[in-house]
DNA sequence: ACCTGAACACCGTTCAAGT
DNA sequence: ACCTGAACACCGTTCAAGT
């Protein structure tokens, strides 16, 4: 039984791929992108993948912790900028942009970001990296811990927050007939606000919004805070 | 004809409920509480109603419209602080805070407000008392605007972060079996952390993210965000 | 106008049976 | 050990038929 690993001519078919795990969160990743996390189903993976939905049990306990696992193989595409002393600030930024980013990059992503805990080897390096950058900015092991949790939540609902009006045609167009049937008497406030609640695309929100995050995070030590 | 209206003996049945949008989702936050997100279905609404699922169409265009409703029947219960004057900041964490304990009330309630647009009186009378606010703060009309999204989206994120991790039994569980099999070698940042990623209860963390969301708004003017 | 039952096209998950 | 088909207990939505 010399070789017997390399059986050379398999005919029938191109050559099914063997069912792994990695195939799987291959195809389910694949199956998210082009109908999105409601059109995300076990059936339709096994189907692409030419086989029964049984079949996928061997090797994903479930529904749900495949979905865990599509999130950390995601996650794996965040860039994590090079460690340079003294530019954790930039860097920090840096992370959280390219976080959010890959989860928009996809529809289903960021409500997947929001509604599972990924646990996997991507998942760890970009935590691991984030609590880097924090410790180095002095923060102390609780404030950092808040904050590295704190950042990761802003970035998941705002591409959540992306994902729910996707469909809309512009970014915020779903606003537009609530706010023409307003009435002015009854919510000054609103009106007065009037465009600006459309204005903005979302690249300069979300800029804004890791700033914000960073500099309220790193102005506001915890024990300020009373109950 | 006179008095046709009231056929005071109906005898069968504890009379019936005549359905309606009220009723349909007054149910619907019912089975909500009862069984969570995942377990809200039309078909159990109806069958709660003594009906069939079909019959819910003639009140309601589709799963998701039911869901908005569901989410701004919930905003209902959020407290708003009476206006006084100067006293913005505080009145503003308050709206905030009664808005996230609302949606971590029931489950459920917070994958549900990062899902769907919620569009009512309820969110409408939300939004008008936080633009009022942010305005008294002396917001210009771009930032409270951005800023109202802002402090919505935070406080759904939290719910929904909380929802993520219910089931489990303590808040932060979940982390433990990941953070025991850690190589210190690997991920010495994590490690560093330690404890403190699983330390502070809820409330805290929640009061925390409240403070820090304020004060960074407020520390973080639009035009300095650089692309 | 409102309600209904039945049907359609889907789901996740389990399990006995095969290899 | 891995794969499979069939079954179970569900879904949302549509539609013809009834009142």
């Amino acid at each position: 039984m010399v070789n017997g690993k390399e059986a050379k001519s398999r005919r029938e078919r191109p050559a099914k791929a063997p069912l792994s795990r990695e195939a799987i969160v291959d195809q389910a990743l694949e199956i998210l992108t082009r109908y999105g996390l409601a059109g995300l189903s076990l059936r339709k993976i096994a189907a692409a993948l030419d086989t029964g939905a049984a079949s996928l049990y061997v090797y994903v306990a479930n529904l749900e912790e495949l979905k865990s696992l599509i999130l950390d193989r995601a996650i794996g595409d965040v860039k994590i900028p090079p460690k340079i002393k003294g530019r954790w600030r930039v860097r920090l930024k840096a992370v959280a942009w390219s976080y959010m980013k890959v989860l928009i990059a996809r529809p289903g992503l960021g409500q997947l970001a929001i509604q599972s805990i990924p646990v996997g080897p991507n998942t760890l390096r970009l935590m691991e990296a984030i609590a880097e950058m924090l410790l180095e900015g002095n923060l102390d092991q609780l404030a950092a811990a808040w904050a590295l949790d704190a950042i990761l939540v802003h970035a998941s609902a705002i591409a959540a927050e992306q994902d729910a009006r996707r469909g809309q045609s512009r970014p915020l167009e779903w606003m537009k007939p609530a706010l023409e049937d307003l009435n002015p008497k009854e919510h000054p406030n609103i009106a007065q606000l009037g465009d600006a609640l459309l204005a903005g695309d979302g690249e300069a929100r979300a800029q804004w919004g890791l700033e914000f995050m960073i500099n309220g995070i790193l102005s506001t030590p915890i024990e300020a805070t009373k109950l």
